[in-house]
DNA sequence: ATTCCAATGGAAATTCTGTTCCAAATGCTG
DNA sequence: CAGCATTTGGAACAGAATTTCCATTGGAAT
């Protein structure tokens, strides 16, 4: 049918080799393709918006010219062409091909060190987001309330207790008055007795949420104790009962996924907090 | 119109402002929507390209469903609210060199963010840093040993003790037979008697050393238990005891010294051991 | 100058999408 | 348990969007 795109051997798949191949291709093109070719490099994210009729209007030529162009490239219309516009939007992790290049690399080695390089990924990759999506607001909101409170409750089960085990030990450096609530004997509860109005409890819960937290959470919130809640998602029981919340997103690999974006959130709250107290926001 | 809208004072039309319309609503809705919303603040780069039937399929619905969820929120349909799902994708970092800028600029604001930036990059560091020199016989051998062990005990005292304990959550998780030796009550020695010619001491310890750790360490070596460190030095008093240990360096941004490349390397060592008893190799 | 082929414009056709509508199901109230 | 209101599923509809088709133009070679 299309006896020009015969030769061309494979169509790109993504956003770096489409490129490559319209400058390739961009001299040995008729004028109207080629006045496309240079429109959808010069402003990639309209192509990802727009509808064929938009986008033919924006760069002065027809819409079956915008068809031809994607056909004269190996797709088999506009659709396809603009998908890949599409992906470079949407999956726009820094480094993304390369990361996984070598990673696919090392991990058919299989052994200990592709498992070390699959969780070391894990991390930077929930890293990397949490730097670019942390609200700043929301940080100092939770460093204000715990710099403002006498006393500081660490909840963390499970999975996450970790980070209220690492947090003890931060803020015990920093001079902040911290009480682990590690369940110990199963005495939860009356570990707690010990907050009041005056205190705040930071707790920590990923789905599955751990009934044991959120039940002290919610009624430590109800005996007038501010709770400041590290959690992953909006609909998490633990923000209902929140005075101020921090959403934290990590990736996983296999069966485990990541800590180390709770942990630094959970360590930049302690040292705002402990930087705000010594302020005298606190008083 | 409709008459359910008509409370609606404004429809948000910024993705902000929209995002908290929905965490608000979200316990009133019924079923089937608050899954939508669920969805939509999980997925937000898949609700701005896809199509309704798409995504009704991703979300579990009908595509009527996800128009009805538009409607309750105040827009005329579906489109609308993807417009501000789109609005979102499109002003998000025009490009990299605006990014840094950003970065930049964060980090001599001060206050809370630029914490979280100085700790999220040291925690980068380290694992990038990790990955480049993690040397796979030295994985592999500390794995065989904990695979050929019948009990693993978790040694990590202040600052590491996190990442021991979170290896006795994974190693649970893993049915590797564990025991956190957390020194509780100061029992540490009481709780080391434990562990003989059979089994296995994974110890951790890092600058400034934490006695108790190397002691044991020492101790259980000469009664012949297989010590693995994870260490920070050559010349770290824990590798004279240890029949196998991995280097880890780990960066430092101001007073604290990140613990992410240890836990990933703990948790690949882990993955790798039970792996191997799986396959045998322990027997 | 004529012929031929590729390129182009524009309209027709077709596919697909968002939306509406109605019946069935569900849950709540008296 | 009956009756009512709300929610849900699925099909039908209207409209828009992409793609195809064909007549016309432009330019090069004979």
């Amino acid at each position: 049918m299309t006896g020009k795109s015969a030769a061309v051997a494979q169509v790109p798949q993504d956003f770096e080799s489409l490129r490559s191949l319209i400058v390739l291709r961009r001299e040995a093109l008729p004028r109207r393709l080629a006045q496309v070719a240079e429109f959808a490099l010069e402003r990639p994210d309209e192509v990802a918006f727009g509808t064929v009729a938009d986008l033919a209007a924006m760069a002065g030529v027809q819409p079956s010219t915008l068809v031809r162009f994607a056909q004269s490239l190996g797709f088999s219309g506009f659709s396809d062409l603009q998908a890949i516009f599409r992906a470079r939007l949407r999956d726009r992790w820094p480094d993304y091909g390369e990361r996984l290049e070598r990673l696919e690399a090392r991990a058919q080695s299989g052994g200990a060190l592709a498992l070390l390089d699959g969780f070391a990924e894990a991390a930077i990759a929930s890293l990397v987001r949490l730097r670019e999506e942390a609200k700043g607001e929301d940080l100092e909101r939770a460093a204000d309330i715990l710099a403002g409170s006498r006393r500081i409750g660490l909840l963390g089960q499970r999975r996450v207790f970790p980070v209220a085990s690492y947090l003890a030990y931060a803020c015990a450096k920093l001079g902040l008055e911290v009480q682990l609530l590690d369940n110990r004997g199963g005495l939860l509860l009356e570990e707690a007795r010990f907050l009041g109005k005056q205190d705040a409890l930071l707790a920590i819960s990923f789905t599955p949420y751990t009934p044991e937290t959120i039940e002290v959470a919610t009624e430590l919130a109800e005996r007038g104790v501010a709770v400041v809640a590290i959690t992953d998602s909006p609909f998490s029981p633990l923000t209902r009962s929140a005075r101020s919340w921090i959403e934290v997103v990590e990736a996983d690999y296999g069966a485990f996924r990541s800590l180390s974006a709770t942990i630094t959130v959970a360590l930049a709250v302690a040292v705002s907090a402990a930087e705000k107290r010594r302020a005298g926001v606190g008083d």
